[in-house]
DNA sequence: TATGAATGAGTCTTCATTCAT
DNA sequence: TATGAATGAAGACTCATTCAT
């Protein structure tokens, strides 16, 4: 019954401004389920069904909320990379060092990955292809300021020395690093999310 | 018209041993073709009678080389699993530093996502969870031999101060990153697959 | 925002007397939308949510006006029935020769078919069989009557030799060939309604 | 179990030809029971389930011989169109005054109405609008070939002095008023069709 | 071994209707 | 009277799989 998106004071006001869904509508918790069964099971092998009986209503009624499973699909993705975005803007305006803003963007993908936006995250990263084309091209546009934010910090990385490959392929590499984290680590085993971080800045800069 | 995975002389060996498809028998093509489609479709979204069409045959004529789609699924990921556990285990018998070994995991690795067997990597790697779980255990059973040969390397990486992360860690975050160039790298770029597997190792290893 | 037919003197007496919805009441508004839509998508490509939005209520509301769909077929028939029953009454009083009541039959149509009631006639004529065959029945009594106008003066126009072929199946004749004017005779076109009706005149008499 | 058309020998050459589907076919047996459902019930009303009921197959199988419900229209329609054209060509080769031409136009449209093809032209004159625009663009090509076949007639006719109306209306009219039989004109009646064809040309010409 | 029609359970989606507020 | 979320039965369509030929 959480959001796909975690509820901070950011997103509680991204969600007064109606640009997220509040996790106490209908909306808001269809958002939620869908994204936790997605994530299990995957989008295709989700039915509709499947998906009201969770959220307590039937089947017909999802349609109130949304007008297709595809919209359900954006919907997961685009909340949630309108969060991201959003989140990582804040903690870079934060962070005064290069190196601090490397961290800062690594601490928000893996907060993102592994915290309570998880699923979204997952689903956004892994059920990509399932997403109609036309609406792929929607969540780009958010997702494209996304990784302008990485670049940025990996061009001045770069100039002052502090990492050795290419803002653009850094940029990839790691972010491909993380997203396989959903399959391997857990949160509450022997690494903590901090010492993850540490790991990947490790290899995003020398020393 | 290839098989799904690159036929080199280990491969010629595997085949002529029976534990790879020949790509001139139907079942090899079946399994080629099924790659490529599982690929650029997904899993759920190719349908038998495609994938027949393309082959040349009739959507019944399937089952008389597979008994389920499932198992289609599972000869592309399972041959594809042997073939880069035979062709790690050569490269590596032929580095010898530590540094050379790592190298040899990462061409490994890259050949095998954008050479001729990319289809069926990619696969592999995106298409899992569509598995049958009795046969993913069956393909993890190779799977996990693989990734004990990189374990053994980075191990040895490690104690060498080669690399700073570890051993296990190591792995998973070089083999997300790698994974990941399925949906940026292209062959033929301005970056060639070599200097990738550079770039990967600027990661991996501290200079 | 008329009603599904055309408010003349006759008709305001028919709404004061209760007989025919008045279009500035929801009930009205909702029989002259419908017959506009039905006549346009048809009855089952309709859906009552399209109809209470563009009457500017919502779908449930239409229930306290209507207990069923059907039951708003039916009151569009009905409506348009009654008026056309008591037009005609009204115009063959009015004509004294034989010729002149055939002409006044043949207005009588066409204007229902192309005037501000064309909408509900057009339902009334194509849309016949989606009406429940309880209320059909009641719908044909009115209908009837308005027949039997009709075979009394061809039957008169057939005695004096005026036409040729029998009553009943003049009426029948005439009836479609009128009907079927809905798809090709448009208002303003190079043919006049009045040009119109001396065509048909001239099929049933042969001067 | 009869073809939605009637088999004569130019039908006969159209099936050997492939033009219209053999009723000893799936595919023929399929359009046949669908145009008489579909005229009974409506294009709407009749499920998928209902139709392949009647063929003694499951609903499912109706996918292998058409693609869509839509489609299924489209052959009923399109078979009856291009049998309705060759048979008239047909007829009017073998006419040769233009009485007779006109007698000739008459029959056809009344056997295609009343004979054993009653059912799909039903389905081509009271279905029209239920099928997709796409395809309905398709059988009016053919449609426009057949009532240019009457227009030319009745221009002759109206040269001669012998029809009254000018040729397209009266084509129009003539048609609405045979396409309106199908609701009172039974087979077996005390009008013989034949009789009918008399009292419809008895509208076109004066005596 | 290949065919291809048929299966039948399952999918997403629609929509008239209900009803608590 | 109006609302609008929910209902639930039904619809068209999909597709891996079967099997007689």
């Amino acid at each position: 019954m959480t959001s796909p998106v975690q509820v901070g004071p950011l997103l509680r006001q991204m969600i007064d401004e109606g640009r997220v869904s509040d996790p106490a509508t209908p909306r808001g918790r269809l958002l939620a389920t869908a994204a936790r069964l997605f994530r299990e099971k995957g989008y295709n092998r989700t039915t509709m069904r499947e998906l009201a009986a969770e959220v307590g209503i039937l089947s017909g009624s999802i349609f109130h909320h949304f007008e297709s499973k595809d919209e359900i699909l954006f919907g997961v993705m685009h909340e949630v990379v309108l969060a991201m975005d959003d989140a990582l803007a804040t903690a870079l305006a934060e962070a005064t060092t290069t190196r601090d803003k490397i961290l800062a963007i690594i601490h928000t993908e893996l907060a993102f990955i592994h915290g309570k936006t998880g699923d979204a995250t997952a689903v956004l990263i892994y059920e990509w292809r399932a997403l109609s084309e036309k609406r792929q091209r929607q969540v780009l546009k958010v997702r494209k300021n996304y990784f302008k934010l990485w670049e940025e910090v990996f061009a001045q990385a770069h100039a002052e020395g502090l990492t050795l490959v290419e803002p653009e392929y850094l940029s990839q590499l790691l972010h491909g690093a993380m997203a396989w984290t959903t399959y391997w680590f857990k949160q509450g085993g022997k690494l903590s999310q901090d010492e993850l971080a540490n790991r990947v800045l490790a290899l995003a800069i020398k020393e």
